[in-house]
DNA sequence: CTGAAAGCGCTTACAG
DNA sequence: CTGAAAGCGCTTACAG
């Protein structure tokens, strides 16, 4: 305390109160001190009180990188995701905080912005911090980052897609089986002229875009001309442009499935703009059912996705991994809800 | 090497590779090793290459937990934000990811929830991984924030509004000027019974909403029954649903000034369902000017706000401090634009 | 139930 | 330009 004191008189750096600190104070050792806090059974309740005492007093606060080291478990998941932005991934987020919580688990957040070379080097950052687990978006991670996780020997959960793979897990749904889905609906409502609108052409959308033109060939209804795929993100103002875009070279269409609720959201703005009534002169769905959706005039059809559960089933099974549990399934479907309303 | 593959036959767990592994393999001691990474051009560039194969070749990756212990130095920033689900706070870490991206700082993101006590919980968590600084959101903190921050001595930085505090720092703009410039707009443009929505209450909420009474009550114009504030969190839904209650009990507004673009996006909705004509019968605007509000119909009058400059150059700030430089100003306003649309 | 001591994987002032 | 050695702050098998 004194030598703390001077040090501080003689304007030097604050150190830091270790665990060495609390246990002087209190004359015992650090390990005890240590088990009080990790194992607090092991400790007299007496001598815990006095170290819980200490502790507050000193304000003593555990250094994580210590223990980390020491332990080598530290404590740290690392989540990789497309984009912050997208409401879809702060969903999955929150599911994950919410299922690791409790556990003084700390969530590495990457942002890969759909990009497989920033994806490739957050994993190699992450890597740096020894996470017990990783989640990662998608299934088609570059070869590189197969092998740097395969290397690190860190269990790694797949989110969003169902994998097939022995060694794998992943959590999520069939992002065929919901587009799929969703066209066949349309069809059976009677729309024959549909189109596609698909922006950022990620993985989970290109297979949305498979879905819908299985769903159309099976009907005889396929035209590649009603479908408009740009890599650009996917915004409410893109929405509005490919709509227009659509509908100059398929000026045909009776309905416009579109690959998210963003762009669908700028699908019937652009609508509304142009005097075309939906869903009278145009039918316009998306998918993910974004809470805007159910509320907007008019409300839109789309698919219901669960993301909160999903990352809330990715963590729990990665912690089973973690704790090298053997868990009851690799893979996880979670399904979809078709969310049929006034925009079709 | 071979112990290494040894231990691997044998079935034990894969020991991770140490920069000591590396330098046994170059034939080097650990601290050139060491210094080829921090301090490349101590070391001749021949042995440098060496050390780079090495450890390619045995896929090293540093362990940051090691060197945090080692140097005192996290190499993180620890960043609380009140919310990921809103699109402000997702835009205000884009600017601080930006900012910090190439330094290899890793950024710890805290949710408090819009709740003091997770805050309080959340900065002593974070504090265990020793965070070079710390991002905060919002003025209010609570007195045991304060001390922890204090004791620490970890350098702090308050985003969104601006503080006034000596030894603070602070960017943001300043939330009641852009609300009484809206107002005044509004009042400018004719509208006489103005009222106001709000949701959540935190502290910018009710820097808006004094604002707007100071602006109504200069002009004469301020009626208590036509603020309709409730503690729930913000959605597009209850933007629709506080409308319908605003109108119950005053019937009479012309404006209804919602303190973000969610609620107003729930209150044109709700217009829309109700035949009231925006902005002819009921002018609507709103707060932050998310990338909606440009393109829905009509298009949404509302505040723009530099959430993306504010996490930018409050990261900025944050880095000098961390670096011991004294910054040109304690406290940076972006300030705020004024986007006049169709519904007003 | 408690403690002495070694070790986790890095970095760094100090010599040479 | 390179190295021997101590230290960062914890934890843990092993004794007692």
């Amino acid at each position: 305390m004194t030598s703390r004191e001077d040090e501080e008189k003689r304007g030097r750096v604050r150190r830091r109160i270790t665990l060495a600190d609390v246990a002087r104070q209190v004359g015992v050792s650090t390990m005890t001190a240590s088990r009080a806090i990790s194992k607090p059974e092991l400790v007299t309740p007496a001598l815990r009180q006095q170290i819980e005492r200490a502790m507050q007093d000193l304000g003593y606060v555990p250094n994580r990188a210590a223990r980390a080291l020491a332990t080598s478990r530290s404590n740290v998941i690392s989540v990789l995701i497309p984009s912050l932005s997208n409401a879809v991934f702060t969903d999955v987020l929150a599911g994950i905080q919410d299922a690791v919580d409790e556990e003084g688990v700390q969530v590495l957040i990457g942002n890969t912005r759909y990009s497989d070379k920033e994806e490739r080097k957050l994993v190699g950052i992450h890597l740096q911090s020894n996470p017990d687990g990783v989640l990662l978006t998608g299934l088609g991670q570059s070869e590189e980052v197969r092998r740097m996780l395969a290397a690190s020997g860190v269990p790694t959960v797949s989110m969003m897609d169902l994998s097939i793979g022995e060694g794998e897990y992943s959590v999520g749904l069939s992002q065929f089986d919901a587009s799929y889905t969703m066209t066949r609906y349309l069809i059976d409502k009677g729309y024959r002229r549909i189109g596609f609108i698909a922006a950022q052409l990620d993985e989970r959308t290109l297979k949305r875009a498979e879905g819908w033109r299985a769903a159309l060939r099976a009907a005889g209804l396929y035209a590649p001309e009603r479908e408009v795929l740009v890599p650009d993100p996917s915004t409410v103002a893109l929405g509005a442009e490919l709509l227009g875009r659509l509908l100059a070279v398929a000026p045909d269409c009776d309905a416009a499935f579109c690959c998210n609720d963003d762009l669908a959201y700028g699908a019937i703005y652009q609508c509304q703009r142009r005097g075309i009534a939906v869903p009278r002169q145009l039918a316009i769905c998306g998918f993910n059912d974004l809470p805007q959706s159910a509320w907007m005039v008019p409300s839109l059809t789309t698919v219901g996705t669960p993301r909160y559960r999903i990352g809330f089933e990715a963590a729990i099974l990665l912690k089973q991994l973690i704790n090298g549990e053997k868990p009851a399934r690799q893979h996880i479907d979670l399904g979809f809800t078709l969310m049929a309303r006034e925009s079709t």
